[in-house]
RNA sequence: GGCCAGAUAGCUCAGUUGGUACGAGCGUCCGACUGAAAAUCGGAAGGUCGGCGGUUCGACCCCGCCUCUGGCCA
C-alpha cells in the first residue's frame, strides 16, 4: 500500500487492472467485475484510443458496454500521433475522476507500457517535433550506426541497454539527452506505485488463443474492417505515423494499395496478431505483480474478486 | 506407357564445378522495451540434403534402380 499524493480521503480501494494479451477476455471480465465493483472502465489500449478505428481494435460497443462508463477512448483523430505521455494525463485524470466519485476504476488493455505508466511512477521527458525530425531525417539517411556511436559517447549505459539496430530507441535517447542535457533511462526501472494496485492477467494457451485470433480476424472481416479501413484513409489513415500501423489496419491499407489480395490482408493479420501477442506476453510476464487467472475457469468472476480484495488489506 | 523437371530446416526455396550445409524468408521458442509501444529491436532451437545400391580415399552434389510430386506427349 503506498501512499498516493491526491488520494482523496476516505478508503478508495486499489485501481483494478484487467491485462494480458488480445483477444484473452479482458473486455469481458473488465464488464463483470465493474458490475460486481461499481466500477468504471478506463481503456489501457494504444490503439482503441483512435476515433473511428472500433471494428479493426475490437471496441466495445455501446451496447456491448452494458452500461458501464468506459473513459480515455476515441480521442485521437487517426492523423495525430500517439503519445504515451499524453495518455498518461489523461488516464490518471480519469482514475482520479472516478475514485473522487468514490467508483472504482478499472485500467483495461493490452498494452503494457500504457499500464505501467498510469500505474506506476513514471516521468515522460520532453519531446521536440523539430529536434525529432532532425534525429529522424538522419536516421533514415545514415542507418543507425553513426547515431548509436554518438549515443554511446554521450550515455554509455543508455548504449549500453539499446541495441545498435534500434533506430528508433536510440533516436528518442538522443533527443532526451540533447533536450535536457541529461542521460536517458534506458531500462526500466524498479516498479513504483503510484497507485495502490490490483493486477489481474488473463492468458490462454497459445494453441487456443491462436484459433481465437483467427475467429476474431474472421469476424472482423464480416463486420466490415475493409470498409471501416477505407472510411478511415479518406480521412488521413495512411498519413497516421500510429493509427495507419494498427495490426488489421495497415495490412487493409496495403490490399487498397494494391499489394496484394484481400485474403493476404487478412491472412497477415492473423499472422501478426499472433506475433503481437508473444510480445504482450514477455511484457507482462516479467511483471511479478500480475495474479493470472484462467478465463475459461467457471469461477472466473468470483476467483477475480477474491484476488481484489485479498488486497484490500 | 514414354519424355522432362523436381524431391535440402515445420513451410516456400537458395546452394555446393565431389572434401565436415555460410543458407534465406516465413513459422516456432526466448528476450529487451521511459513521449509511435498493435511500435522498434535482439537472440536461440530446428536439416544423417527422398530411399537402396554403386563409383570414389571421400558423395547432398557423379552413376543405376526405386518411391513420390508436377508438367508434357501418348
Amino acid at each position: 500500500m503506498t501512499a498516493t499524493p491526491d488520494r482523496p480521503a476516505g478508503r478508495p480501494g486499489p485501481v483494478v487492472a484487467v491485462v494480458g494479451p488480445t483477444a484473452a477476455g479482458k473486455s469481458a471480465l473488465s464488464i463483470a467485475l465493474a458490475h460486481e465493483l461499481d466500477g468504471e472502465v478506463v481503456n489501457a489500449d494504444s490503439m482503441q484510443l483512435y476515433r473511428g478505428m472500433d471494428i479493426g481494435t475490437a471496441k466495445l460497443t455501446p451496447a456491448e458496454r452494458d452500461g458501464v462508463p468506459h473513459h480515455v477512448l476515441d480521442i485521437w483523430d487517426v492523423t495525430e500521433p500517439a503519445s504515451v505521455a499524453e495518455y498518461q494525463r489523461l488516464a490518471r485524470a480519469a482514475v482520479d475522476d472516478i475514485r473522487a466519485r468514490g467508483r472504482v476504476p478499472l485500467l483495461v488493455g493490452g498494452s503494457g507500457l500504457y499500464v505501467r505508466a498510469v500505474l506506476e511512477e513514471f516521468e515522460f521527458p520532453g519531446t521536440d517535433p523539430a529536434l525529432r525530425q532532425r534525429l529522424e531525417d538522419e536516421l533514415a539517411a545514415t542507418g543507425p550506426a553513426p547515431l548509436y556511436a554518438r549515443l554511446s559517447a554521450a550515455d554509455p549505459a543508455a548504449a549500453e541497454k539499446i541495441l545498435p539496430g534500434n533506430g528508433r530507441r536510440i533516436v528518442r535517447a538522443l533527443e532526451v539527452i540533447e533536450l535536457t542535457g541529461r542521460p536517458f533511462t534506458a531500462a526500466l526501472p524498479e516498479p513504483k506505485p503510484y497507485y495502490d494496485s490490483v493486477q489481474l492477467g488473463v492468458d490462454l494457451d497459445t494453441a487456443v488463443l491462436d484459433e481465437r485470433i483467427a475467429r476474431r480476424v474472421d469476424a472482423m472481416w464480416a463486420a466490415g474492417l475493409v470498409d471501416e479501413t477505407r472510411r478511415l484513409a479518406e480521412v488521413g489513415l495512411r498519413d497516421g505515423r500510429t493509427a495507419g500501423r494498427a495490426l488489421g489496419y495497415q495490412q487493409v491499407l496495403r490490399f487498397l494499395d494494391g499489394v496484394g489480395t484481400e485474403a493476404d490482408a487478412h491472412d497477415e493479420t492473423v499472422r501478426l496478431t499472433r506475433r503481437f501477442v508473444r510480445r504482450q506476453r514477455s511484457w507482462f510476464r516479467r511483471d511479478p505483480g500480475v495474479h493470472w487467472l484462467d478465463p475459461t475457469r467457471p469461477d472466473l468472476l468470483p476467483a477475480a474478486l477474491t484476488a481484489v480484495r485479498a488486497d484490500r488489506e
